[in-house]
DNA sequence: AACTATTTATAAGA
DNA sequence: TTCTTATAAATAGTT
C-alpha cells in the first residue's frame, strides 16, 4: 500500500527492512487497539523483531489475556503443566513443579487482578452516586457532565463485568437524555 | 475505512459488532502473516470475541512466541516461581516447591471465591435483564410486577457491586413508574 | 520524520 | 454468511 505494490517475500535489504517492521508493527498495533475499542474484545500480540527485541500490545494486557487462552486451551486438552519437553521429567519432577507454580502463579496474579478491578469499577461508580436522585429534575448541562463522568468511568473499566455494568449506566443516561429532547 | 468513516467507539448494535468483529479479526490476521513475512519476524497474537471466543495466529507459532517472550520477561527480573517463603530453601529445592504449591493452591482458592460471590451476585442482577427493553411500554401490572422482583433482588443482594446495580434498576423504574402515572 | 501516490482494508449495502 | 463498492486508512517509495 503504497507507492509501489511490494511482493510478499522477506525484505532484503537489513535497513529497509528494519523501516519496515517498525511501519508495520505501529499498524498491526493500531489495528489491534481498534478491534478492542470496537468490539469491546481482549487482544494480546507479541511481536520480535528482526533483531530479536520484543514489543507487545495487550488490550486489558497481554498477560491477561495470554492467561485467559492457556487456562481455556489446557481444560480442551491436557493438564496445564504437561508440556513434556522433556518426558522423564513430566511426572513429578523439579522442572514439572516449577511449571505448576508458575502456572498457578499466573491464575493467581489473574484473579487478584479480577477483584482489583471490580473494587475500582466500584469506587468509580460511587462518585457518580451524587447524579442518581433528581435525574428527572437534571438539566442539559448536568446530564452532559453526567455522561463525561460515565465514559471518563468508561475507559477505566477493564474487565466484563466492568464493562457491563457502564453499558447499564450508559444506557440509562441515554434513555434520560433522548426523554429531554422531547 | 469504507462508506463512512466510524467513531472509535465500542460498537452498540451486537449484531453490527460481531460482524465488525470477523473483518476486523480477519484483518489483523493478515496485517500479522504479512508482518511476519516481510520483516521475519515472530508474531502471536491472541483475541477474544466479544461473545468469548478465542482466535489465535502464529508465526511460527503461538506457543513458540508466547515461550520466548515469556523466557525473555522472567530474565529480566526474578523466576516468578520464587516466593521466598522459606529462604533456606528458597532456591529449588523439591520439598520448597511443593510448599509453595500448598501456598499458591489455598490462595487461589480463596481467590477465586472471591470471585464467583461477585458472578452469582451478577447473575441474579442479569435476571432483571428482561424488563430492561420496552421499559415504556410495560403496563401497570408489569411494573408491579418487575417492582416486585426488583425489591426481592435487593433483599437477595450480598455485594456492594449488586446493591448498586439494584438502585440503578430500582431509579429507571420508578422513573417508568412516574411517567405512566402522566 | 514527513510527505503522497497508491494499494489495501473495510463500512455499508445487497 | 459472502460479495460488492465507495471511501477511509495504511504504507512504499521518496524527500
Amino acid at each position: 500500500m503504497g507507492r509501489r505494490k511490494i511482493e510478499m517475500k522477506m525484505v532484503r535489504d537489513n535497513n529497509l527492512r528494519q523501516v519496515t517492521f517498525s511501519k508495520r508493527r505501529n499498524g498491526l498495533f493500531k489495528k489491534a487497539n481498534e478491534l478492542a475499542t470496537l468490539c469491546a474484545a481482549q487482544v494480546a500480540i507479541v511481536v520480535f523483531s528482526p533483531g530479536g527485541k520484543p514489543f507487545s500490545f495487550g488490550h486489558p494486557s497481554v498477560d491477561v489475556v495470554s492467561q485467559r487462552f492457556m487456562n481455556q486451551d489446557y481444560s480442551r486438552t491436557k493438564p496445564p503443566h504437561v508440556v513434556d519437553d522433556d518426558p522423564k521429567e513430566a511426572e513429578g519432577g523439579v522442572q514439572d513443579l516449577n511449571q505448576q507454580l508458575t502456572h498457578l502463579l499466573k491464575q493467581l496474579q489473574m484473579e487478584k487482578q479480577r477483584g482489583e478491578e471490580l473494587n475500582k469499577a466500584l469506587k468509580a461508580n460511587r462518585a457518580t452516586c451524587k447524579y442518581k436522585k433528581p435525574i428527572n429534575q437534571l438539566n442539559l448541562d448536568e446530564l452532559l457532565d453526567m455522561k463525561t463522568s460515565l465514559e471518563k468511568l468508561r475507559e477505566n473499566l477493564q474487565g466484563r463485568v466492568s464493562e457491563i455494568e457502564a453499558s447499564s449506566s450508559l444506557l440509562l443516561l441515554n434513555k434520560a437524555n433522548n426523554e429531554s429532547e422531547n
